[in-house]
DNA sequence: ACACTTTTCTGCAACGATGTATCCAGATGC
DNA sequence: GCATCTGGATACATCGTTGCAGAAAAGTGT
């Protein structure tokens, strides 16, 4: 059926090695014999088999992704950047979603998924540091936009804490003194939540504003969690002036529920997000939000992982990139 | 390295192809070897080479999806859908961004990533029926939410004609006479824009309405896209009172600059929009748009494509699936 | 002309699974 | 008692590549 090594070998006269050689690049060849191979490819229309060349090589050029929810904004955006910065360098990415869920997650560490792919982009977000280490296999791990603080992982990942700070001072900077908090739990110290809410935290202790736990919301992480988690905050009658929605997504659901209740944003209540997708640039009011450095990281994360792949990056601990990030100031928090 | 079936076999006692066997659930196997078999498996903790698999077998048990920008929210929820559709039928799905360019869709259907794929999902933004019918190969492939009326297709689409004339005859009956529609060239009569814009004339024709080519407005399909298109109305005088962006985020983008510029949402102009994101419900005020079904686009594409791919689906002429869809009546357009 | 490198090309085995053909043992029929 | 059948297992070839080792050809030095 299809076109294959062979064939292209017997057309050209030579070898069906040599025509492997040809297409790998091999050093001691005669011009006149590679040409002669290439014109027969061309001729037959051949094409590499990729699983072939798989199996016999144990490598795919596919680098896995492992996220929660591929519809969340951030993920979409962040998934189509990777895509594009493997791509360019000869790659592809295939998603898997995980729903935030252990059993989810440990069967892309450990199953077909990890197969499939000769490296992985991880998000974790269900399991701790060491059930990652336990997994089977060597094939190179990089772990993304969480703070898992440990040598044994390469990560790639933003100021999490300083610019959760960042945006508290600028908060606090406009007169804001209750700062209600959406999307973490109190005693949730590792992963994104946690680190915000630190910032958060440092911000308040460096401008000497009381800490109140009742400004803190645990809540998911969508836009309908957002807008539940302010609407169970205004029917407690505890009293804020701001919103800090520790992802975009969040942040604009709680923009839209204060809305429907006629809260004034900004001038009742300020709202902050995190993230900086494209949507809160074309929100009304237009969203306050931190940019996290989302390009630098796409890009970082493919590079490193593609060097581990390709051994080219070979450092025994763990890689430790982190993004700048910026502070998008904006009609909503101004 | 990795455990193989070759080293069940010797484990269980038995020849390789018997643990084959075991795993193809071929009939005639005594339960005692069937067992001794999965003892093997169980304690070796062997897994598959699905790369062997699918050199051998020819299926990879992996679906193609070609459309534009999965960071465009209603791709990325589309993609979000399908993926857990086909991994609940055990197949996954391999994402491939076009950026809606004609070489890009070209090389998605002839070059390497048709081979990874037992079929495509397919999404032509720039190609036509008949390029895309010379394709090599002969692998199932089901064109995605785009009307190219063609028999040679299987075909998974939504109502655009309908539902876009629907949406207009709404703003109509809420006494809107100029409403602006963004999105669609005058003379684009294939593809989604062209069709929904068809929509559009039907509904002003039944309400004799006259039709104003001034407000006929082209434009991306991006929230930038609906801002600035909407923007240059403005600036051009034309006088409207509603608009139509011809997707969400288009509409989103237009809402967020009517805003901008003091227009009143909807007081002094309605807004519409189409796909019903999730971004819709919770804008301020919330999108008045149209539900396309992506639930059941979602389940019936992925479902036809992978009967294609098992030979369930044998019909000779393509098979053409229209969801159907539902006007969401929100604040921006009561 | 001979030994010795270096360049150029080739054959064979292997990657890890599955399809086809076959073989063996026991049951069945007459 | 011998041919026939069927359930249960196996051997071998095969999918289309690449790694390894080595052969053939070409160049080098003496």
């Amino acid at each position: 059926m299809a076109v294959t090594m062979n064939d292209v070998a017997r057309a050209a006269g030579v070898s069906l090695k040599t025509v492997s050689n040809v297409l790998n690049d091999y050093e001691f060849i005669r011009p006149a014999t590679k040409q002669k191979v290439l014109d027969a490819i061309a001729e037959l229309g051949y094409e590499a088999n990729l699983t072939a060349r798989s199996l016999r090589s144990g490598k795919s050029r596919m680098l896995g992704l492992v996220l929660s929810d591929l519809s969340a904004p951030y993920y979409a955006e962040l998934a189509s950047r990777l895509m594009t910065v493997a791509s360019a360098r000869g790659y592809r990415v295939l998603v898997e979603q995980s729903a935030a869920l252990e059993a989810n997650e440990l069967s892309a560490l450990h199953g077909p998924f990890r197969q499939l792919t000769d490296g992985l982009l991880f998000t974790p977000l269900a399991l701790d540091a060491d059930t990652v280490a336990d997994r089977r296999g060597s094939k190179p791990l990089v772990m993304l936009g969480e703070h898992i603080e440990d040598p044994r992982f390469d990560l790639v990942t933003m100021k999490n804490i300083g610019a959760a700070q960042a945006m508290t001072a600028h908060l606090l900077a406009g007169g804001r003194r209750r700062i209600a908090v959406l999307g973490a739990a109190m005693e949730d110290d590792a992963g994104s939540p946690g680190l915000r809410l630190t910032g958060y935290r440092e911000a308040l202790a460096a401008a000497a504003v009381d800490f109140d736990p009742a400004l803190i919301v645990p809540s998911g992480w969508r836009r309908d969690a957002g807008a539940s988690a302010v609407g169970a905050l205004l029917d407690s009658g505890v009293v804020f002036d701001a919103v800090f929605g520790l992802n975009d997504a969040l942040a604009l659901g709680a923009m839209h529920e204060l809305l429907i209740r006629g809260v004034k944003v900004p001038q009742d209540v300020a709202v902050a997000g995190f993230d900086d997708i494209d949507e809160a640039r074309f929100a009304s009011p237009a969203l306050t939000t931190v940019a996290p450095g989302m390009e630098e990281i796409a890009e970082r994360s493919v590079g490193l992982l593609i060097d581990r792949v390709e051994g080219t990056e070979t450092s025994d601990e763990g890689v430790h990139i982190e993004a700048g990030f910026e502070l998008k100031i904006r009609a909503s928090a101004p």
